[in-house]
Parts: C-alpha cells; sequence; structure tokens
DNA sequence: CGTTAGACTGTAACCGGTTACAGCGTTAGT
DNA sequence: ACTAACGCTGTAACCGGTTACAGTCTAACG
C-alpha cells in the first residue's frame, strides 16, 4: 500500500506538497499539481483516513442506539439520520442494542475511546446511566425523551397526539374507548407510553368520560400483542366500542385478532394507530393513525448533532415536530 | 483529554508499561498494575482509539451497502450482521445507497481509505463497478447475488423457493397463475427477480401450464406497487385464479387492491408472497409465503466477512441457506 | 539595482498509541 | 561466587498523515 511518502518521492515534491495537493489543491502550483495528480494515479494512491483522523482526532462517525432496528418506524428515523449525516460527511455507526443496557453501554464506549464523535440514542436512556460525570459527548435524543432532559431533543408531542387521537373518535361517538399500550418499565422511563397514555386520559377526562377496568392492555409494540389483546377485549362483558393503540403494529395485530374473534371493524369496533408506517395504508380495513414524520425526526437529530460537532450550541434544545391524524377506514360511529 | 503519557507519569512508569497493562495485564508486575490502575482512575483515562487503530491500520468496522434500510427485510438481515460482528468486535456502518450507485460508490471509499475493512453488499452490484481491478477488499454478497460472482455470497435458492411456491399452487388445482415480479433492470442485474421468475416459469412449463399474456405485472417491491397490481389484473378478461408476488409487502398491497376491486382472497384469486416478513402472518388472510432466514442469512454473511477478514480463506464460497413454505390462507383451490 | 511582497515549497515536529530491543534486578543452578 | 534464565521495565522508533515555520524564487516597484 504506497503512502503519501511515495506520491511525493514519485512526484518528486515534498510530503507537504502532496498533502496539500489532496485538501487544497489551489495552493500548490500548477506544475508540482500536475505531476502529484500523475503519481497519485500511477500508484493507485488512496490517502490512509485512520491516520488523518487520528491527527485530526476526529473519526467523522456517529453512533445511532436503536433497541430494534427491524421496527420499522426507527428504521425510518434510522434512514433521515443517515441522509443528513451523509450529507455532512459523517458515517453512521449502528448500535441495535436489543433492548439491554450492557450493549448499549458496550456502544457508548465507542464514544468514549474516540471512535464516534456523538450519539443519536432512539431509546429514553440517559447517558448518564453509563458515565457518572454528566454528559460529556455531543449527545441528541429523539423518539422517546425524558423529560427535562439536559441535552436536545427531538420528538414529537405525544400526549397532544395521543389525545387528538382520543378526541377524534369521542367525535365519532364512541363513548368506551379502550387503549393497547406499550410497555411501562417499573423505573418509569418508557416516556412514550406515559404520554401518550396521558394523552388519552386527559381526553377521556375532558369528554367526562369514564376509563372502565380491562379498557387498559398491556403491549409490547409487537403485531403479536395487538392480536393478543383482541382476546381481552372479546372476552370482556362491556366491551369498548374504540380502541386506541399507541403503535400501528399493535393495531393492526388487534384488527386481526378482533376479526379472529368475530369482531368487525370498525363496525363493532373502531381501531386506531399510532406512526403511519407504510402497512397502516394497506391494512384492512386500512388504519386511521397519527402521522409521525419518522424521516424528518431522524434528519432534524442529525442535523442538531452536527452543529454540535460543530462547535456551535444548538439553536433550540426542543425539537417538537408536527404530527397529523390521519383518518382512514378502521374508525366509524359506534352502532347506537 | 488525558493521554497514555499522562498515566505513565503519574504512575511513575513508562508508557510502555500503561501499553501492557491495558492490552496484557499479566506482563505487568502486581505493583505497576496497581499504580497504573490508580492513575488510570484518577485521570479517568480513556485509550483513544483512534491511534490504536491507526497504528494497526485496522478500523474494526464493516461497512453494510443496503439499498432501503427500511425495507423490513432488510433490516432484519442488517440485525443479524450486527448481531456477529458486535461479538467478533466489529461496528456496523451502515450505507443506506437508496439505489444510488453514486452514493455507493461514495461509502465505497471508506473501505478504499481504510474507515471499514470490509463490505456487506445486500444489492446485486459487483464491487468492480467502482473499481477496475477487481476485488482487492474483503467482500460478501448477501441477498442478491450475481451468478458465478468471486466473492463469497449467502442466499436462498430462490428459483428453488419460488418453484415450491407456485407448485404449491398447481398442487391446489390452480392453472392460471399470475406473477406480481420485481424491477428488471435492462443491464440484467437483478439477479432475484430473475431468479424467481425462472422459477415460475420452471414451475408452470413442467406443469405445463401456459404463461399468458398480462399474467406478468412488474413490481417494484413497494405495497403500492402490489396495490396497483390488482387493477391490472382485474382489468383481464380472463384473470388468473392465483398470484405469486414476488416478495410480501407487494402480496400485502395486492390482496388489499383486489379486495377493493371487489374480488375476495382466496375465494376470488389466491395470493402467495415471497420473505415471511412479520406482517405476512397478519395481513388478511394471513399470507402463504416463504420463510426466508433474513437474521440467519446476515448472522452468516457477517461470520464470513470475519473468516476473511481473519485472514482465512472462506471455507465455502456460496452460503445457500434454507427456505420453508408456510401455507396460510390467502391460497386456496380455484372454485369450481 | 535593491528591496519587498507574494507564491510556492521543504523540513521536521506532532498526534497517541504499540512494540522491538536493550537493560536491569532477582533467583536458581552449579 | 559466577552464570543463566527469567520477569519486568524503559527508551525510542514507528505508523501516515498534517502543518508551523523557515526558506527560495519570482515579479514588481521605486
Amino acid at each position: 500500500m504506497s503512502s503519501i511518502r511515495d506520491v511525493a518521492k514519485k512526484a518528486n515534491v515534498s510530503v507537504a506538497t502532496v498533502s496539500r495537493y489532496l485538501n487544497d489543491p489551489d495552493k500548490v502550483a500548477k506544475k508540482s499539481a500536475e505531476s502529484v495528480e500523475a503519481a497519485i494515479n500511477a500508484l493507485s494512491y488512496k490517502p490512509n483516513l485512520l491516520a488523518r483522523n487520528f491527527f485530526k482526532s476526529r473519526s467523522y462517525s456517529i453512533l445511532v442506539l436503536v433497541p430494534n432496528i427491524a421496527n420499522p418506524f426507527f428504521s425510518r428515523v434510522i434512514r433521515g439520520i443517515e441522509d443528513i449525516g451523509q450529507q455532512h460527511g459523517y458515517a453512521v455507526l449502528l448500535g441495535d442494542t436489543r433492548f439491554s443496557e450492557e450493549r448499549e453501554a458496550e456502544y457508548f464506549q465507542r464514544v468514549e475511546t474516540r471512535q464516534a464523535e456523538g450519539v443519536i440514542q432512539l431509546s429514553p436512556h440517559h447517558p448518564g446511566d453509563w458515565s457518572d460525570d454528566g454528559i460529556n459527548v455531543p449527545f441528541v435524543n429523539a423518539c422517546e425523551c425524558l423529560p427535562d432532559a439536559p441535552y436536545p431533543t427531538v420528538n414529537i408531542d405525544n400526549a397532544e397526539a395521543a389525545k387528538v387521537v382520543v378526541e377524534y373518535l369521542q367525535s365519532l361517538g364512541h363513548k368506551s374507548i379502550g387503549c393497547v399500550i406499550g410497555p411501562i418499565d417499573e423505573s418509569g422511563s418508557t416516556p412514550i407510553t406515559i404520554e401518550r397514555l396521558a394523552g388519552y386520559r386527559a381526553a377521556m377526562k375532558t369528554a367526562n368520560l369514564e376509563i372502565n377496568d380491562g379498557y387498559l392492555v398491556n403491549g409490547d409494540f409487537s403485531l403479536q400483542s395487538g392480536f393478543d389483546a383482541a382476546a381481552h377485549y372479546a372476552n370482556l362483558k362491556i366491551k369498548p366500542t374504540a380502541v386506541f393503540c399507541m403503535n400501528d403494529e399493535m393495531a393492526i395485530g388487534l384488527i386481526q385478532g378482533l376479526k379472529a374473534q368475530g369482531l368487525r371493524v370498525p363496525e363493532d369496533i373502531s381501531v386506531a394507530g399510532f406512526d403511519d408506517i407504510d402497512f397502516a395504508q394497506f391494512s384492512d380495513p386500512p388504519l386511521t393513525t397519527v402521522y409521525q414524520p419518522a424521516e424528518e425526526i431522524g434528519r432534524t437529530a442529525m442535523t442538531v448533532l452536527a452543529e454540535m460537532l460543530g462547535g456551535n450550541r444548538p439553536k433550540a434544545r426542543r425539537h417538537t415536530l408536527p404530527t397529523e391524524l390521519v383518518v382512514r377506514e378502521s374508525t366509524a360511529p359506534p352502532r347506537n
């Protein structure tokens, strides 16, 4: 493998000239530039970025911590991150933590050892979970943000969005509205579940509607857990006439489960989801849900991180992106 | 930021001793080890891996080129790659190429400049597309392999798997069997479409069944393209009684499209997919498809790449993983 | 012609690890 | 007591870029 010194020798110039040619060609005389170029081609020289990055003490990489990359919502966020990252010259290091804090910590090491310059976290964990002395690395949280986080966050107004969905169900005339919730951690670090639940409760309270026992079912954001929830609802003596699911997978699973139980959607029970993943539009019936700008969340997070890495204080600490209720056919007025 | 020399000074030993302590603690006397440890803690020293990697001329990263990370099949493959990569100490650099060869080339630069040690390609492109002198970097292709590729490949027997699906449809009594195919590149570099099509044709030929004009519809692996294909089939005078789709998204889209056209699945038309993504089980009706071991493909690809990076010739050049027909309810015998 | 500014270039130090090699002290063997 | 072997340690070169600084050459100016 040829080095810059080989090129310099071949081109009869100094290494400094070669380096300058590579980084700022205007600084070298045309004649030198030509012979350097020729030497580079002759040796098919590629600068060793390991060396450059070492000297500059930069890795031009950022780490994305994601609990599950197979989740279509997260993978869309990552697309957005990747897109802007690429534009700024940052490579994306993937950290699929599989909900394991151990793996998360392992990955976080990469930053402390300079292999990544910053982190975008898609889970609700604080980086303080691993190092006591606060956050000493550029860090942005997207999607699941703890309240009053001491770092920039990019997300949507989960409580408000959930409230809008539930209010929409109420506007159709529903009074018994169930909810399939996401996982709840006893440590309380599951903000999106908590926030969306708060939105649900707020909407119910404002409308003076009661939340019966059995309306709330635990899920884990998977299709299967939505499917399983159907059995629970089917067994209730007084069934809800509508169910809000905290993500689209659970909603789609629930719809299938309800059908398996002999219930029709939306005639017997309306179902609404959250996220608006691609499949929402093609479920049967097409799913009423809340659109979350997944790629935009990723793009914003990466933009903010790039700002921080560029040495600037990010302009805003909290970025709240708009959501939009998408009404499709899985919701309808209740039968009288 | 403290360096190894700071630690050495504080611990009253040489940098060599500190380095040895970090890499092979048995080599240093207990007394030295203790003072080094104390110094490391006092300074909260973290070795600069940029420096280490530079010296060792290794990045401990591999690059994954994927046309679209938001595709649930690919993201499962990546999970597998990531899992094994982590075990071997390799970080995964994500390269979402968005089907752009330009982006692909940009990412490939990372390898030539030593920022990644090897590549796992999930598209059908040869690395030779970018550099003329063949493959000089550890390279593994997964999912979409060109025939006679001069590098290790990990995939399934696409033709055989497609044949099995179509034969299953035939065994139900179907004689008019359509096919929603994937994108076909005029340059011919779309192996999975070509192979699955070959399997479809082979099954039809063996059964002495004709492939009418209009049976084959172009798709692009998206839900929407499957949905659109439904209109085409609905407009045919003689409709197929069954349709094989080259992936599950198109199959799910097709089912919804057919319903929108007033056709019932499977009563009027049977539909089969390919991949067995999570949503297949929860479509309505649940989708008959071919299970592809996505994570296992990723794991195998990473294992092979790690072998190559370890300096070993990979034991096998071609890894063909088994598939399995998964019969669900989107397929049934044709009426009368 | 002398001076000076400006364009370009080369030398060598530097980044922070790793490691070859030489040197030291201790112990064991004769 | 001498030597050998062994365990441990420190010095300094090295990896391949970047860049501060000093130096050379040319052109323009008075």
